[in-house]
DNA sequence: CGAACGCTTGAGAGGCATCAAGAAACGTGG
DNA sequence: CCACGTTTCTTGATGCCTCTCAAGCGTTCG
């Protein structure tokens, strides 16, 4: 059991939103039950149900999938407060594998604790909508970038979202991340190789919009970098002023 | 105003949803007004505000927005029925363009009679929540064939897309469709140019796995089709079990 | 019928992939 | 704390795929 002023759940969602008393109850159920997965362990298979759903407590994720020659593809990293298949919750087979991409903690629980929290709290509801829109908009993101952006574009665009994900729950963080990520996942997540991803590093560094020590990576000047593909960070604000919070009785 | 019998959002959506009749009326008021658009006409800017949304009555539209060095990159394409804006409703800014890619006509209504159909009807809002998932899964499938896949799996798969999107409001169309999308359109939603796309669309028509006459494409094999990439109906069948019909007061 | 637009085809260039080998970092056990 | 094996990253050589540029062809619509 997660202590619950530790839950980074409950700290993801309070940067939005003011919680209720029951919102709170509703929240902490998901984090009843714990488990450890070791590095490259698989979650959930490619081709598996979905039964549960999880939330991540600590360590960081990826969902991905195959192509038929044998090419990965990744699409999310899933990092601590972020509830792992909530944006599969409508469809039986989820047709997308997860893994972790570090030791990690992940809270089980039932697809039926997320529908309580959708009947009870319209609040909760429309954030955890607003959370499907931000990841679906960090997708746009990258397809743009795989689509049409050199390869040192593509890998600073997952660095900067990196990044900009990690500062929500931690707000106090300089421009700068310890990135566990492998150079090849790195790769898969926009369409390159390893080696490309090794090579686009290279060039970052030396244009001076990127430094490297080790595993950590800072942004001497996160303002160029950001303008420099375009970036907008998504996370940080979202509008909540729409969000109901009772519901109406037709 | 569109006769309500006509009307693509309702059949679009009575395809998962047996409908009743205040929801059948909260749907009727989105498209009380119309307006028609020219091919290539802008709806929205690019960065432009959202202060309206959008029901497709007639033809086709897309979402696209464009790189620093002028480069687009198109992101959906809207069909009638669909509902322009949705998935951008929590966000002031959208920071997407659309436009129409055919002739086009539209029906505007305000963001709030969105958020009456959110607070009195359980079951459409569960149902536009399967939506968004279902465009989220139609983008990775998009992504994943960009990052990871040659010029001709692209195309085919941007082919597919369409088709199965189209059988949802017209179960009885066979295994053919009329495009009217430009090459460079289609190129724009997988990341190649306009040559490559004619190259590979040669390509397909001599693997056997398209016909070609003029604007009309067929699937001599649609099943070898989808196979070869790989390629899902994600649209065909929602599981509706698990929608609320009412709602808990908690 | 003519002009505009979109599609096709060809030639050459560039970027990224693959293959391969070596260097560095990491982890483990003595 | 060091030695060794494994994993990950780096660097180089070669080739392929897709891009760009350019010209010709076909269609569509005024």
């Amino acid at each position: 059991m997660v202590a619950r002023d530790g839950s980074c759940l409950i700290r993801k969602i309070s940067h939005y939103l003011d919680l209720t008393e029951d919102e709170k109850r509703l929240l902490a159920r998901l984090e009843e039950t714990s488990r450890k997965l070791r590095r490259d362990e698989i979650l959930i298979e490619e081709d598996g149900e979905l039964r549960e759903m999880f939330v991540v407590s600590e360590g960081w994720l990826y969902t991905y999938t195959h192509t038929l020659d044998g090419r990965r593809q990744v699409f999310e990293v899933h990092f601590p407060g972020d509830i792992v298949g909530a944006s599969q919750a409508p469809f039986e087979r989820i047709g997308y594998g997860v893994a972790a991409a570090t030791e990690a903690i992940v809270c089980p629980f039932p697809k039926r604790s997320l529908n309580a929290i959708f009947s009870r709290s319209p609040a909760l509801t429309a954030l955890f909508y607003a959370f499907a829109v931000l990841d679906h908009a960090t997708i746009l993101d990258r397809l743009r970038a795989t689509g049409r952006m050199g390869a040192a574009e593509r890998v600073l665009l997952v660095l900067l979202q990196c990044l900009a994900r990690l500062r929500i729950t931690d707000p106090d963080r300089q421009d700068g991340l310890d990135m566990p990520l492998r150079q090849e996942l790195i790769g898969d997540m926009v369409g390159l190789s390893n080696i490309s991803v090794s090579h686009a590093l290279k060039e970052l560094a030396q244009a001076g919009l990127i430094e490297r020590d080790a595993r950590h990576f800072s942004f001497p000047d996160l303002q160029r970098a950001q303008t420099q593909i375009d970036f907008s960070d998504r996370y940080y604000a979202i509008d909540t002023s729409w969000f109901p919070r009772q519901w109406e009785i037709a």
